[in-house]
DNA sequence: GCCTTTCGTCACATAAGGCGACATGACGTG
DNA sequence: CACGTCATGTCGCCTTATGTGACGAAAGGC
């Protein structure tokens, strides 16, 4: 320390200062922030870390940024594990045959599926998600519907009673279906009751349901089972999963069904 | 959001900033955005191939877009008449106040009302056009809801009984409605019967409703009337219409507003 | 068609930031 | 007062981000 007669802000009132201006600004910059407390920049990066640990702001390189949980926008997710998806999709597509209807689900592994069903001939696509509804209606010799509802902006999808609703209407041939995680005992979960709703209901509705997950879904917990899953004709997946998991989800019923990539 | 003057903006802000003119804008220009961070092209070209890479747009020659497989043919047809549009669309997003519910048409000219939207706070949205309903959901504070419906692949949008029957669900404050021609004795006419209906009915249930038509379709001469046209407020358009159609359609009611460019 | 201009890409240089190690001074405790 | 601890500053080294210039490729004008 160098002067000490002026009084420095105390660290703890540095850190209350630094998370006023993050949630003003968006971001705070080490640089600014050395020189209004008048501290070295390693201290600043000293509270930062601090702050990042608990879980407070996000590190970048130069200051910080608001902490954003696993927020994973839409269009970021996109390119997770696009292999495996892809793959997902191939083999998805070669379970649907030329005129069928097939429900596609909102989610990123659906819409490679979408991407995958290029080739198919008079097709009906029957979908929540707006990226597949806009994909889909410039192929030719497809007819497309979009079940309307409030849009869910991290799904860009319509979700709610109208989307619900709206299901109940259609007689579906082939059902895809994405799902948040595969519990470790064989369960397909969901992030949200409105979703799991909605696929419960496809599940039991469609001639034949599959759900589609890929391999960063395997264990993953998450907080809503996904009512009468056992309905559906199969799961699949990018690579086979544990077997302790694929035993216990066939034994509830649904095949497990392992592309090839 | 230009507090770029004195230190020079941490990336994640230029990324910010970059993804909010691209979602305002449709594109952003390599050149302007190195002006206005007062950074190399260089520099601006790593962050957009950055968030290329992430999914989060595409790149073109000198910029970037909105992320292809959703804005693909959109973007061409925008080009069209883009300047007029642009106009109508202020001129439309000036009879909008924070937290009314808005009804948008499909096609381009009101697609360019959304994007001048983008500053109103509270909206909420009602749009059968699949790009308005998916570039709405990415702005903060609208609620979107989409009516469902089968896709019309020439509009990219939701139309027949179901969209038609969705309609009636919404109490909306104000409706912006496209449309295929402005015929000599002053009124607005369209191409299909359905959607001929679809407008109808949304110009009898608004509070307002507004058509807005860029000056290529002054005279044009499209198969259907839109019936009861006459109850929407008023038609905006970029250029004074020829003298005789505007007399003809402010003695039928809708008052003519032009836009200034 | 050719020409000019603009743009993209690459390689490399430089500046800015991150991190560990250690020194210093404040403060409290025995 | 000696000691340990804590917060901070300083230094050096390495990593990352950014700038620059050369060159080939693409777009646009004539």
């Amino acid at each position: 320390m160098s002067d000490s007669q002026t009084a420095r802000a105390l660290a703890p009132r540095r850190h209350g200062e630094i998370l006023r201006r993050l949630a003003a600004e968006g971001t705070v910059s080490i640089t600014e922030l050395a020189d209004f407390f008048d501290v070295s920049r390693q201290t600043i990066r000293r509270d930062l870390k601090l702050l990042a640990d608990r879980g407070q702001l996000d590190l970048v390189h130069g200051g910080a940024t608001l902490f954003e949980p696993v927020e994973a926008a839409f269009t970021e997710r996109r390119e997770e594990n696009a292999g495996a998806k892809a793959a997902i999709g191939r083999a998805a597509a070669g379970l649907v045959r030329d005129g069928m209807v097939v429900f596609l689900d909102s989610g990123t592994t659906t819409l490679a599926v979408a991407q995958a069903l290029s080739e198919r001939k008079n097709l009906t696509i029957c979908t929540t998600s707006l990226s597949i509804a806009l994909l889909m209606c410039r192929q030719p010799q497809v007819r497309v519907h979009m079940l309307g509802g409030e849009i869910d902006p991290d799904e860009e999808a319509a979700v709610g009673i109208d989307a619900l609703e709206a299901i109940g209407h259609f007689r579906v041939d082939v059902a895809f279906l994405g799902g948040g995680g595969l519990s470790p005992d064989g369960e397909v979960t969901d992030f949200t009751r409105s979703g799991a709703e909605q696929r419960s209901r496809m599940a039991g509705m469609a001639g034949k349901a599959y759900f589609v997950l890929d391999s960063s879904k395997f264990g993953r917990l998450t907080p809503l089972r996904i009512p009468r899953f056992e309905l559906a004709a199969g799961v699949i997946v990018d690579r086979r999963p544990p077997e302790a998991i694929r035993e216990a989800l066939e034994r509830r019923g649904p095949a497990v069904i392992v592309a090839a990539s």
